[in-house]
DNA sequence: ATTTACATGATTGAGAACAGTCATATAAAT
DNA sequence: ATTTATATGACTGTTCTCAATCATGTAAAT
């Protein structure tokens, strides 16, 4: 039989999330907690890969969050170099004494690294990202503080509503923040519960540096995050000719060639 | 052929280095990637599954983000035996559906690890301990939440004043707490920040489980955690006469023994 | 109210993945 | 050097997964 439109969209919309936190849900799972046929199930999971919110595997369906941020620690691809550019040069606005915001996201973490090889002191840091968390509490004189939330294994991370009270009860001197894409319409990410995060960010941070690498240029993602550019900073690795190819409207100041 | 050992350990470690990498390979991905049969390569992934390592789904293997934290781990090999032994009867309390309350510490992680080899789904689990939270969300249908706080790299847990608060926004059917001691006056830890925590998760739960190993009975610790330990549960490796000696004053039927 | 559109479940045949068994060749043990 | 242990690949039957098709009943359109 035929079902409301609305429904349809709710299942699927949860199937997409219990993919975002799970990481891999197979058909006869999605079955299970749906009450729905393996065809329904399949047809979901055909249409939800062509909006490439996720990948078909063989008995079920992976999320395509995790392909985007595989686990932060060793990887060795060229674009983890460009990365470990980005995040260096964005390492060297950080000041001792800063309270810091710090993205969940590969190059953010690349960031991280860069902070920890410069020994920067006396920061103290927020951070939603568990591995960037358990990096950079080795500095001396650094606090570390976690906002609750919801823990989503794929990302080692924590997200959800209560996130973001806990960010909204904080002002940073400076935030790094990741992004999926940047263009004429504004900054895109994957989420729109991360998505809302960064915009609370961007509010209470007095500098906001967005942080990727050139193949994010011109691209966009599920969710916007802001189409107010212009007060952020772009840490990446090309320079304002190519940022301007992409139709980023931002001063010219504000981009930052790593 | 039979192959040299060394040679089959550098295989799987490279399968399981690409799988952190990918987050998910095929089987056949595999055969490719190292030139073995089918039968191989699912041998070497049944072995690396068994080590907990990756996760296998069906045509392939799913990288696993739940890592053994080195302090945790350190901190198991003594008296491993009986934690585990605690850990396995405190976690036939839990039951499907609870909302559960998982404290930070080597014994409630044992039961953690019961709770997950008995793969109990549907439950919305609180923990302050970044290594419990990674083990139970591979649990299907199990949400995780971690308060917000500050993270102390040496326990891998969060704590502090914005912890607690987190914590008091909670009611919880059950609660698995550690505890450093236990005599006529009372439950002890070691910390102020977490006897406090601990005072306030047994005020907003229906039952709560001190797990503890023998060890600790008739001793005490730097800070109280409560003097009135009749509405408490202990589960310890010990029979109601070993409790009795330490003038543990608690009902005889809250006494349950591993 | 009637018609149209379409989401769903059941069925089916093809193809893929799986576990088990066995022979074999080589590493480790003696 | 001889024996034992075992890692491997080929083969096989079974199970699982998948896409396609069709009838059905309900939501939307008219």
């Amino acid at each position: 039989m035929k079902v409301a439109r609305h429904v349809i969209e709710a299942r699927r919309e949860a199937i997409a999330k219990l993919l975002g936190n799970v990481g891999y849900v197979p058909v006869l799972e999605i079955c299970k907690q749906f009450n729905v046929s393996e065809a329904t199930a399949r047809r979901d999971l055909t249409e939800l890969e062509s909006q490439r919110r996720l990948t078909r595997t063989h008995g079920g369906a992976l999320s395509d969050f995790n392909r985007n941020f595989p686990p932060l620690d060793s990887r060795k691809t060229e674009e983890a170099e460009a990365k470990q550019k980005v995040g260096l040069k964005a390492s060297t606005f950080v000041k001792a004494g800063m309270t810091l915001y710090l993205d969940s996201g590969s190059t953010v973490h690349c960031a991280a690294e860069a902070i920890v090889a410069a020994r920067i002191p006396d920061l103290q840091i927020i951070t939603t990202s568990i591995p960037t968390a358990q990096l950079v509490c080795t500095l001396p004189g650094v606090e570390v503080y976690i906002p609750g939330g919801l823990y989503l294994a794929q990302q080692a991370m924590v997200a959800g509503d209560r996130t973001l009270e806990e960010v909204a009860r904080w002002n940073f001197d400076l935030a790094l923040l990741g992004a999926q894409g940047i263009d004429e319409n504004g900054l895109w990410n994957s989420q729109r519960d991360i998505s809302h995060q960064q915009r609370e960010v961007i509010r209470r941070s007095d500098q906001t540096l967005i942080c990727m690498h050139k193949s994010k240029l011109g691209r966009t993602g599920p969710s916007a995050v802001t189409r107010d550019i212009a007060p952020l900073y772009l840490v990446v690795d090309a320079d304002a000719a190519m940022v301007a190819k992409a139709k980023v409207k931002m001063p010219a100041q504000h981009i930052i060639t790593a």
